[in-house]
Order: structure tokens, then C-alpha cells, then sequence
RNA sequence: UGGAGAUGAACGGCGAUCGCUGGGCGUCUAGCCCAGAGGAAAGUCCGGGCUCCGCAGGGCAGGGUGGUCUGUAACACAGACCGGGGGAAACUCCAGGGAAAGUGCCACAGAAAAUAUACCGCCAUACGCUGUAUGGUAAGGGUGAAAAGGUGAGGUAAGGGCUCACCGCUGAAGUGGCGACACUUCAGGCAUGGCAAACCCCAUCCGGAGCAAGACCAAAUAGGGAGGCGUUUGAGGGCGGCCCGCCCAAGGCCUCCGGGUAGGUUGCUUGAGGCGUCUGGCAACAGGCGCCCUAGAUGAAUGACCGCCACCCCUGUAUCUAUGGGGUUACAGAACCCGGCUUAUGAGCAUCUCCAUCGA
RNA sequence: UGGGGGAUCGUCUAACGGCAGGACAGCAGACUCUGACUCUGCUUAUCGGGGUUCGAAUCCCUGUCCCCCAG
């Protein structure tokens, strides 16, 4: 899978934003809310939202990059065919992005199973 | 060597891999090459450029500035100087015009808070017997943030610019300076208590909005829209608020087909630019010559990781030094562009100046 | 990004440059057999830092935070 993430693999635009918060499901993890919804299309996309309350300018940056960093180097991890945006909440960027990692995994292998044995999208949100 | 003051520059370097943004080349796709955050990019507190409002008119209102001269595109900025405060000095701080144009305020306390006045006092006279009345006085006490020149001497019933000397103040003249102002002489005999960051007066400056300005392309929706000419009348409208003044302008005629939302393109980075040098100037700065091109995103690019060097910190061995581990630091991210101001900041570096000590 | 407004007890608010007041809340006491109501008393504040002034919540400068508008 090539590592790049050009401009189609993100979410640009507040019409491509809308529809995901409105129709989307939401992970909650304590460093962050993943929100996700079906696309029609065969890659899938992310965008980051991030407020002002998080920090000044170098701190909501660096914040992005390091997750845009992520969702490039572990694309596998992710679903296919979905529009993915992620809430990095207050606290965050305090520890190293190693946990994060790891637990998007299981996260998102704990989603396939329960997808597999549901065939639904609802089952993940309820333990996380 | 220590302490203090002023100013300036810069915050890692090289290489490899995976990515992002812009530009160029290319078979326009794969790819290759080049470039890619700051001194404050921040706050948006001032001043400009630029764009539109037709031109940016006059007066009033409103707002800014406030020692002088100079610099500048302009400024609430900078430089030099003047006056005052601080410091032993280098140096530093000051919204630093006018209180005799007018209005207003000065709580409480105090006799009195600004045409003066008199609580305790002091003195004189009368009555009277240790007080009362009348008059004089403002030196002393007391109040207050502030009490109607200050100190000393003479004088006086006691006192008082009542008189004198010095200081301060006010006015006039002269000299020096572009000027703020300084100095000298003479006169007055003390008059203008403070507050203008209270209203205000004086001088001077300011048209309004802002790149989401503005220009162009253009799905959808509605059916008209746009431009030009021109007369009577002057409705209505526009020119930051009001008035004046100015302009447009209904109905008419002619010409043309567009309109403008979502979205896109442009404005968008070559500029009061930077660096070096010479000349003028005390300086800020200006001029001449030469060289250079140095971010341009729009849910918003500058990131991640690795190696070597440099620097810093820590622990043990060790004490010239070597080894191991960690870190690349603070404040902080361009959004039309400049000149300032303010605020946030870690460890340092360089230059100059002053003082103290030691040495020659 | 640009433009405008604001900050006062725990909450809502008032103030002429001169002792920061009121209501609700809290605490204590009184009343009551007890509670509620009522009465009395107390506690608690001018967003931070400078300046002008004898004196600042108020006037001026500067920062922090919040709200509104344009899109």
C-alpha cells in the first residue's frame, strides 16, 4: 500500500465534513474521538478537526501532523471506503503517539470481528 | 577580576529514507530538479501603501497628537538638543502647551479650600477681677494631600514684604541660539493654591470602509437586466454623522444581452526589498555605484525517523582527558504587503561605556 | 482574518473620583416540641500589571479571558 496522501485522500471543505458528523459513527478513546462514516468510494479519506480550546497554533499543528503521520504509515490498520476524522481532545500530546498506535489496532481488529459476527457497524461503539 | 548600563546579530550543521506545498522541465503520467516560518510571524495598539466608494469639496460635530528642531511615505516612531525627576557615574524616566478666556471639583478634618478668614493664641483698650466685650495681628499651635512666598536680620504694643540681604516668583530690556530655552541687568514688593489622564481653550492632523477590499469566469433559481443620450420638473437617491455645496436621476428615445448564488480563477508576492561600498550629516537618515531574488497555503504546506559532527546536561569510573546515557531545547507558526509600538521568552555570544579593586 | 462590546461577593446586579450598596445563597443566633416561614448578626468581591491624582471600581496605557457581527 503506498504511503503517500495526496490531496483526494483528505477531507477537504466543509460539505465533505458535514455529512460525516451528521450520519457518522464515533469511537471515544481518552486522547481522542474517531468519527467515520461510508464513502462510495474506493479509498478512504481523513480530515482532523481541532479547536481553539486545544492549544495556540504550534500546539493544534503539531497535533495534526503527528496524526496525519499515523493514518499515512498505518493506512492497513483502517477501513476501507470510509471518510475518517479525527477529535484530538485537551490533554493530549503530553506522551509519545507509541500507544496510540497500538490501540487503533485493536480498536479497529476489534471492529472487524464484531463486524464479521454482527455484519453491522454498531457493536464497536459501545465498549470503547 | 567583579558590579552596572547601552546596543547589535543569531538560535545547530551535513547526509540518507518516507511524506506535504509551490514553481520549472518532461512523452503532461511515471518521474527529475529547485525553493519552503520569526524576532517577535503574536496582540491588532498606531502609521502608510494598495483597492473600491464618481472627485475626495467647505463648515459644524467627532476623534487623535501635545517641549523644540530634524528625519521619514507617514506615525502615538526614531535622532539630536532643551527643561524637570532618579543615580556616585555610564545612563535612564517624563501625555513635558494653557489654570491671568470661562465653567467645574477639592470628600472627612479644619476658623478658612480661594472675593479670604480667625478655633486656641499674641497685643492694646474698656469694664471687671483672672474672665467678658471691642479692635489690631497671622509669628506660634492645631487640621489636612495641599493653608496665600522661604530663611535671616531690623522694626513693632504684638505682629506682618512693614523695611533690608539672599533665594524663589512676575514683568521689561539686552546678549547667545533656527527654536525649545539659557545667561546678564533693571524694576515690582508677592500678585496666578492644586486638578486640564475634569469640561474646555490654543496649535496641528484625520473622508469612509477594508484583500472576506476589488476584478473576472460561471452550474442553479427568478424574469427582466445593463449601457448610452437628453429636456421640464425637481420626487427620490448618493457623497463616514448633520448642514451647505456637488452629482446621479422617474416618465422618453437609442443600443446590447445578459444576470449572478454554489464553486473556481485572480488580487499574491519585485518591495518606501536586502547585502556590500563610497559621499554628505553629531545622529536618525539621505544620495551614488555594484551584486542578489529570498515561503505563498486556503479544513490551511515546513513533518517523521536514522547516521556523523558541534554544543549542553547527568551518573559512575576518572579528574589533562576518555567512556556510557539523555537533549537540540524558551516564547512561539506566515495568511495582502511594509514602518513602528506593546506583550511573551531559555541558555548564551559580540561590541562599546561607567564605577570599584589589583598590577605595570 | 477583519470589525465591535464587556469583565464588581458563590449567582444576579447598583455606584458623581471620596467608607464598594442591595437581592438570592452560605454560616451563626432568636422564634418553635421539631421543621418551614419570619427576624437579627456575620462571612465573601471591583480580571492582572503600571501611570495621572491627596485619593481610582470609575480617568489613561497595557495584557488575559469572554461575548457578538461579517463569511
Amino acid at each position: 500500500m503506498p504511503e503517500g496522501l495526496p490531496r483526494p485522500e483528505r477531507l477537504c471543505g466543509r460539505g465533505a465534513f458535514n455529512p460525516v458528523f451528521k450520519t457518522g459513527k464515533r469511537i471515544k478513546l481518552p486522547e481522542l474521538t474517531i468519527v467515520f462514516a461510508p464513502n462510495h468510494i474506493n479509498c478512504s479519506r481523513m480530515g482532523i478537526s481541532i479547536g481553539r480550546s486545544f492549544g495556540g497554533a504550534v500546539k493544534r499543528n503539531r497535533a495534526k501532523r503527528l496524526i496525519r503521520e499515523l493514518f499515512r504509515r498505518n493506512k492497513d490498520i483502517f477501513p476501507q471506503g470510509r471518510d475518517i476524522v479525527f477529535i484530538p481532545h485537551k490533554g493530549w500530546l503530553r506522551d509519545e503517539d507509541i500507544n496510540l498506535q497500538v490501540t487503533l489496532k485493536n480498536v479497529f481488529k476489534a471492529k472487524d470481528k464484531c463486524k464479521r459476527l454482527d455484519s453491522g457497524d454498531e457493536a464497536a461503539s459501545t465498549h470503547w
